[in-house]
Parts: C-alpha cells; structure tokens; sequence
DNA sequence: CAACTATTCAATTAAACTATTGAATAGTTT
DNA sequence: AAACTATTCAATAGTTTAATTGAATAGTTG
C-alpha cells in the first residue's frame, strides 16, 4: 500500500470520530452518558433539545461508535462504547479548560453567582474524608446515584435538598458534587447550603473523574 | 447566570477546539508537529498539501489556540500550544485505534505489505535495552533527532539507510521508531532491513509516547 | 530597488452540517 | 384493533467548511 492512500485512510477515519464529538450538542450528551445510561426523551430534557434532534445527535455519535444502544421496550437506552470515549472526552475537556482562557473565565463567572467560587479537588476530599472532617452529599437524581457514587457519600437529589437540609450536621463543612466541572447542581446546592449557614463547597470535578481515579466507590 | 446560558457558553467553547482538530489534515498536521517546530512550506510538503491551503488549516489551528507561531526571518515556524494538546490528540487517537476496526484494519494491511507486522512496546523495548539485547535505530530526520530521541538510539534517517547499513551489527535484533504509531519511516526501514537479513522489528509507537511515558531520553 | 521566497489573504464553488417540521415506524396500553 | 408513546426517518433551508486560484504582503538577496 502506498504511503499516502495509508494516511489518508486513518487520517480520515480519526478525523470522522473527531467530527462526530464536534458539536456542542454532542459534547453534553457524551458528558451525560458518562453517568450511565439515558432514553432519548430523558438526553433531549437534559440538554434541552427536542426529541427529533436528540435522536439525530445520537444517531452520528452512533455512526462514530462512540455510543451504543439497548432497547427496552418502546424506549431506546444509550450508553457510551467503552472507558475510552470517556477519556478522550476528559481530554478534550481539560485540554478547553486549561487553553481556553473564555471557558475559565465563564466558568468563574457562573459560581461568583452561585457562591460557589471556593472548590476541593478529588485528592483534597479523599484526605478530609479519610480525617472524617467533612460531609460530602451527592446531589444528583437518584437513578445515577446508584449506578455508582463516592463511597460514604449521601444521596440528596438537589431538588429535594431544602426539604432534607435539616438532617445535615451545622458544625462540619459539607462537600457537595454531581456529574462533572460543568454540572451545575452542585452549585445550586452549594448556593442553597450558604444561605442556610452552612460551610459548603463544591468539588472541583464528579463522579467520572473520581472513579477514574480510582478512589473509593460504591454502588447501590 | 442562568444555567442554560453557561452550558451553552461552555458547551460551545468546547465544540469550536474539538472542530478545529476534526479535519483529517489537521490531525496529521498535529501529529507532525510533535516532534517540534516546522515552518509552512515544510508542513505542506509532509502531508502532501498546497502551501495556501496548509496556511489555511494552520490559522484554524492557531485561531482555536492549539498552536503557537514563531517568525524568523521570511518563514513562519509552527509548534504545538502546550503538552495538553499531544495528550487530547493521543486520546483521540488512541480511541480511533481501539474503537475504530477499520483503523486497525488498515495498519495491518500497511504492515503486511512491509513485512513489519511484529511490534514491541515501549515497555518491551525499554527492557530489552537495559539488557542490551537490541539495536535500536531512529529512523526520523536528523533536525527531529536533534529535539530528542530515545537515549542510546543510533540516528538513520529512513533514507540514508541503505548506505549505512552495513555498519549495523548482523547478529542482534535491530527496532526501528519514528514518529508515531501512522509514521511509516520504521515500516520502511524494517522492510529495507528485512531485505538485507536482519532481524528487524518497528515500535509500534513512537518518540512523543516514549517521552510522555517518562522513560529515558537525550537531547542533542 | 528589483527579483525572489515564504506566507497570508480574498473570492469562488461544491460539499457537508444543523435545526425544524411533519410523517413513518415500533412497541405498549386500553 | 384503536389510541398512545417513544423513536426514527425524510425533506428543507440556512449556515459553515474545504480546496483552488490568484493576488497581496513581509522579508531576504543580489
């Protein structure tokens, strides 16, 4: 085989990945579905597209092999195809965060406006938590909680936080966390938990980047 | 801030840098550009494009700060913005490698037809040369060697092969590296020395991921 | 300063991408 | 089987992307 025509076939096999995670949509949906598995109608609620337009997102991420699907029932399940497509996802994440000097800057902006500026990151609660100094409540839905979460975490779904907030100790500082750096739950919760007096924080990152370094999880 | 309008910003941050990389002659400019500086004319000839049209993907690349230039003289020399951007294309090409069969497909059939099948790893060959079992050849161009190269590798740029391979020593297992992974300077070499009675084999990575790696290396 | 080289810019055309809309299909419930 | 829900398909219009061409600019050399 020649030279060229070997190039420009991986060349243009990688660059059809990369194209199909080219798109804002796409890059949300492949962030939600790395906290499990997701209809079509549920992915188009979070993301705030339709149904229609959902479902031809998740068509190309399909057509890359970067998701797979499960149907059950009248609803089709998408999940992604492997550790993989979530690592080169964190990649390309951290590597917008790191150069992208716009992404910080709005990221600063939204938790000045949620109070949430003050963030841990994973190895610091490790350690607090193996001191046992800190409450760490994970605020996502419950479903996601228990397909995996940290280990000694609480569930409060963060719409069900200001019911529940009277069962969290006053006199420690509690953690809270939800999907990733740009999962915005737990800046509510943490915003939520300041006007009631407490010392809360967000983690810096979620529960993928936990696992995926391999600190101490549980599952339900 | 309204959730709605970070995600957005957020999302749409990403999207433009993930769009900058998914042209298949920007990741095979990306992936040149790993082993250093190049300028325009050089850039375009290495992948087989037009002068203009490799400054055209070149401003891509800048204006989504994935590069950085440098003048001297009447040539504009490009390199990488920073580690993170190798890392972020490593993944993605890493995940290409796993999840893409075709990919795969196609390096099989390259390296069929060079009889340079037989691959080591970066952690084979690291072993293998503490044991001083194997003699190992860069087969990239000098100016490349220069910026770094594996300690203890000998400089053969592919094309001067031929006329320094007698001073090769017969009864040891030469490896050829290159570039990378889709570099086809080792296939070349292993095939050229495989002609000649050697015992030759390809890393099947390359300088960057030795480097990345943290295993030993010289500048010259 | 004229000739030359390297790079960038601008305009054009063809192709690809995206959101929207409404219809079609697959499966469930009554 | 009819009504319903979830998903996919197909067509459309507006936008963006890519390669080509030739001209413009920046810098060097004789």
């Amino acid at each position: 085989m020649e030279k060229r025509t070997f190039k420009n076939k991986v060349y243009q096999q990688l660059a059809n990945i990369v194209k199909a995670m080219s798109n804002p949509h796409r890059l949300e949906i492949l962030e939600l579905l790395a906290q499990g598995q997701f209809s079509v109608a549920e992915i188009a609620e979070e993301t705030d597209i339709t149904g229609a337009n959902a479902s031809q997102h998740l068509q190309v991420l399909k057509q890359a092999q970067l998701v797979e699907t499960q149907r059950d029932g009248n609803r089709v399940y998408y999940q992604l195809a492997g550790l993989s497509v979530y690592k080169a996802w964190k990649a390309l994440r951290d590597l917008g965060i790191e150069r992208i000097a716009e992404i910080e800057r709005v990221m600063q902006q939204f938790r000045e406006s949620r109070q949430s500026l003050e963030t841990l990151t994973s190895e610091e609660l490790a350690e607090k938590m193996q001191n046992e100094e800190t409450t760490v409540i994970d605020v996502r839905p419950q479903q996601e909680f228990d397909e995996g979460h940290i280990a000694g975490a609480l569930n409060i779904p963060v719409e069900e936080l200001s019911e529940k907030i009277e069962e969290l100790p006053k006199n420690q500082e509690v953690v809270a966390y939800c999907r990733g750096p740009f999962c915005v739950f737990a800046d509510d919760a943490v915003e939520l938990l300041r006007e009631k007096g407490f010392n809360a924080k967000r983690l810096d990152e979620g529960y993928p980047e936990w696992m995926i370094e391999e600190l101490p999880i549980e599952q339900s």
